[in-house]
DNA sequence: AGCACAGTTTACCGATCTGTACACCCAAAG
DNA sequence: CTTTGGGTGTACAGATCGGTAAACTGTGCT
């Protein structure tokens, strides 16, 4: 059970799932996929749902690190860090795997809120706004907490939208709405 | 074949769906669900995705109706309306049983962009960018087609944060944000 | 050498999945 | 009354679902 193992399965099962769905997925498709045997599988994860929560907190890792990564590069003052996130989602959005927020995929496949899989992708958007939270208070926003709320709001919406409309550019769109948004909040 | 009787089964279904999702729903708990027989519901629809797509026609009718009604009742002017459109989905979130938008959750658990049904659920959202982009016009907004893109945006992204967070009153933090977007607009 | 253990193969479990074959029932038409 | 035909229930097909049993293989440690 050499750890690496375990985390190569986790990072190739995020491919499948984020591609095809997670009840759409079944562990014989992984179990093939991954090359491994059905058994070993079931020895790392003793549940399907084990393994998308592993799943969820390797998304939550690296679309967290690099999202912000990705804004550091971009702009360097709290302000403009804010505008620059959406520069980031744009890019996102342009990748050709592109297939929306994984987190927003789970809560709607497991909706009953006290599930595990429900309640872990709710906590990757309260990190989220967190860290918005952060920069609008660096910023110096007048209500730092609904600034971020309200940026979140033009953030996932951009992502559903990105999603189902596969027309216009909206990361700009939001992009532009988080700067009246910014400049109202900073007066 | 009493074309009520294939609306009731229809009707029925868009429950079960929304609150269980569509993988998760297998056709045989519709049967139990509607007390038809699994022939006669074959008849009715050839296919489950049959019946999926015949469910988010009805959802789209009903929630459309919904909506713009509540608008009209709660508003005169357009761009009284357009915050009103807020307002209204803050009435909606406030439901007990309330389980976020079905054709975000179709184009999750469908993601295929050429699928049948994710295609229905990109409809649905186009009728409602139209129907925004009426009233901004209406309004008076100089870019009214931008401004109803980025309304659609707090809306959805309203719905989904809703679903993941159920801390604050998320309604009334993008309806703030309407408010600062459409004063822009104007001026 | 001998042991421990990660990982494999193969076969299987009962449940559930979408979808169908077929005989039956009952009302309207001849 | 008999025939016709739409709607029904039963029973099933074939695949897949999540998950397990048991015996084997290979590697490293002592």
């Amino acid at each position: 059970m050499r750890p690496n193992k375990r985390d190569e399965l986790v990072r190739k099962a995020l491919q499948v799932f984020y591609r095809d769905g997670f009840h759409a997925t079944g562990m014989d498709r992984l179990v093939v996929e991954t090359g491994v045997s059905k058994t070993s599988m079931y020895k790392h994860f003793r549940t399907k749902e084990e393994l998308i929560l592993a799943v969820l907190r390797l998304r939550d890792e690296n679309f967290r690190n690099w999202f912000v990564r990705r804004i550091e590069e971009l702009a360097d003052t709290p302000a403009d860090q804010l505008l620059a996130a959406f520069d980031a989602l744009g890019e996102w959005f342009h990748e050709d795997n592109f297939r929306g927020c994984m987190f927003i995929k789970a809560g709607a496949e497991y909706q009953d809120p006290d599930h595990p899989i429900h309640v872990q992708a709710g906590e990757h958007k309260r990190l989220l706004l967190e860290y918005f939270s952060d920069l609008c208070r660096k910023a110096g926003a007048r209500d730092p907490d609904k600034l971020a709320c309200q940026l979140l709001l033009l953030k996932e919406g951009a992502i559903v939208t990105a999603v189902l409309l596969h027309s216009c550019d909206l990361a700009r769109d939001a992009k532009e709405a988080a700067q009246v948004l910014l400049q109202n909040a900073l007066v």
